[in-house]
RNA sequence: GGUUCCGUGGCCGAGCGGCUAGGCAGUGCUCUGCAAAAGCAUCUACAGCGGUUCGAAUCCGCUCGGAACCUCCA
């Protein structure tokens, strides 16, 4: 454990920041929320993997071990229209092909881009339809405990019932009657629910459904709440540690977990619950719906009207990290590009630090500054002010570069340690644009190139000199001139 | 309509009773044959009006403006 306040967590249950305290030290489980792949996953889906992807890290670096779970869901998201429909199958006759075609398709592309943004793969990614059997189990133990019941081959969940011995609404902070009110006139289109609230643990399917399973109820598809509870149950236990996702899960997906895991095993599942908010474009939510969002691929090739240029993912990644994963974090090109060059700073700073040079004493103070980064990251993993404090390092780095400053042998080890420790495993940067230094023959010509043009500055033969950068411009390569030497990179 | 949240300098975005946030842009400077890059320094704030307090961006009230959830979305 790092010295210091222990690490603290908002949990959004309580709506306060809490000690992070495991069940079950040294474990630690971890749910998350994963894509329904019926579509490419857009850049809302990175937001909320990257928040867990740096409690994960986090949580690793204060040697916890931890178990990282987050689902695929293939089946069983339903669309509201009776029909037992559900986003895949329709996807599916979209394209006129077999649903797990779809489901194969998306789930690839959602891990190409997670390896693209450098997101740690869970230690266990289960899928929906891998655990049919135990889904069904849940349902039977809910119907055991009369809080749910079957009409015509479905199977609904008994909120009213449940809300009678349990707090239904108190993860939301929503109130049934107040629920009741607004929902009452949508009500009257006979439903087959008892109780407007109610809500599918188990649908049957209709006849041109191609995803169904056989149950106690009939050919059928399990309910689109059902798949977190079977799956973190089975892997995390009935009670565990943490469970994330993003703000517009809270309700009612998140509230439906904790009543059927309560209603199923009499547990209420999670200690910690974790709600990171949503990406906006001008003020308002990027969705899909809405038609405002961008591809991944899009913001990094910057095919897009509203995009000036592409952006790396580590740009991206660094960009959602300078804000806090609690705020809303709007996207402009304006705010992009400071990202881009930012992030640029800080990797040539540690670049710059790799290559320090220790002295007999330190002038400055170095654990104060590795102490106010493990302090930023241990309230509620705030690293916006995480980075802030790299940056305050930065001038540091750059001082002793300078010769203004001076630092002791013991702590320019400590100092590059922190700082590869933070950035790359922690807030999980990395480098991007593997320079020439891999390509020999690229490096060879270079040096040539740069001795000649180093002959001519010395005759003061500027045109040749100039040609030679000018004409190398043109290959998008940039000759920089420094003080004894110059250098040579490839422009993005 | 109900519930919840937010309004910080040119832009993004922290802080949430007293102490420089940080990044980008701007300005000045250093380096330099020129350029570029880089570095250093520095200027713009807390939506409005009241209140609590020795002291408020930070707490309370009201007003104005915006958002999210209540239906699938991370």
């Amino acid at each position: 454990m790092p010295e210091g306040k222990s690490l603290h967590i908002y949990n959004t249950l309580t709506r306060k920041k809490e000690v992070f305290k495991p069940l079950n030290p040294p474990f630690v489980g971890l749910y998350v929320c994963g894509p329904t792949v019926y579509s490419d996953v857009h850049l809302g889906n990175i937001r909320s993997n990257l928040t867990f992807d740096i409690v994960y890290r986090y949580l690793t670096y204060l040697k916890y071990n931890v178990r990282y779970v987050r689902n695929i869901t293939d089946v069983g998201h339903l669309l509201d229209n009776d029909e037992g429909d559900d986003k895949i199958e329709k996807r599916a006759r979209l394209e006129k092909i077999e649903p797990m075609e779809i489901v194969q398709k998306y789930t690839n592309n959602f891990h190409v881009v997670t390896q693209l943004f450098n997101l740690i793969n869970p230690s266990i990614e289960p899928t929906a339809t891998g655990h049919i059997v135990e889904q069904i189990e849940m349902v039977q133990r809910i119907l055991d405990n009369n809080l749910a019941y079957e009409i015509n081959g479905s199977v609904y969940f008994d909120v009213k019932k449940y809300s009678g011995e349990h707090n239904y609404g108190e993860l939301s902070g929503r109130k049934l009657d107040e629920l009741l009110e607004q929902t009452r006139d949508e009500l009257e289109g006979g439903d087959e629910k008892k109780y407007f609230a109610d809500f599918a643990i188990w649908k049957k399917a209709s006849e041109e459904t191609i995803m169904k399973w056989d149950s106690p109820w009939g050919l059928g598809v399990p309910g689109w709440h059902l798949e977190c509870s079977v799956m973190s149950t089975k892997y995390l236990g009935q009670r565990f540690d943490i469970h994330g996702g993003g703000m517009d899960l809270k309700f009612p997906h998140h509230e439906c977990e904790i009543a059927q895991s309560i209603g199923a095993d009499g547990v209420n599942p999670v200690k910690y619950w974790m709600h990171n908010n949503m990406l906006t474009v001008n003020g308002t939510k990027m969705s899909k719906s809405l038609g405002n969002s961008f591809l991944p691929l899009e913001l990094i090739s910057g095919d897009h009207p509203s995009l000036e240029q592409g952006y790396s993912p580590m740009t991206v990644r660094f960009f959602m990290l300078q804000a806090h994963y609690r705020s809303t974090l709007d996207f402009s090109n304006e705010a992009l590009q400071a990202a881009e060059k930012g992030l640029k700073k800080l990797m040539t700073t540690i670049t710059t630090l790799n290559k320090l040079e220790s002295s007999e004493k330190s002038s400055v103070n170095i654990s104060f500054l590795i102490k106010k980064c493990k302090e930023s990251m241990n309230d509620d993993f705030n690293t916006p002010i995480t980075i802030a404090h790299l940056f305050d390092g930065v001038k540091i780095i750059n001082s002793i570069n300078d010769d203004k400053e001076s630092i002791s042998a013991k702590d320019l080890e400590n100092l590059q340690d922190h700082y590869n420790t933070f950035v790359f495993e922690i807030l999980g940067l990395k480098i991007e644009h593997v320079n020439s230094s891999n390509d020999k023959l690229a490096n060879a010509l270079m040096d040539v190139i740069i001795n000649i043009r180093n002959q001519s500055k010395e005759k003061k033969d500027w045109e040749t000199a100039d040609l030679i950068r000018n004409e190398l411009k043109r290959l998008n390569i940039s000759i920089n001139d420094g003080k004894d030497s110059s250098t040579w990179s490839y422009e993005e």
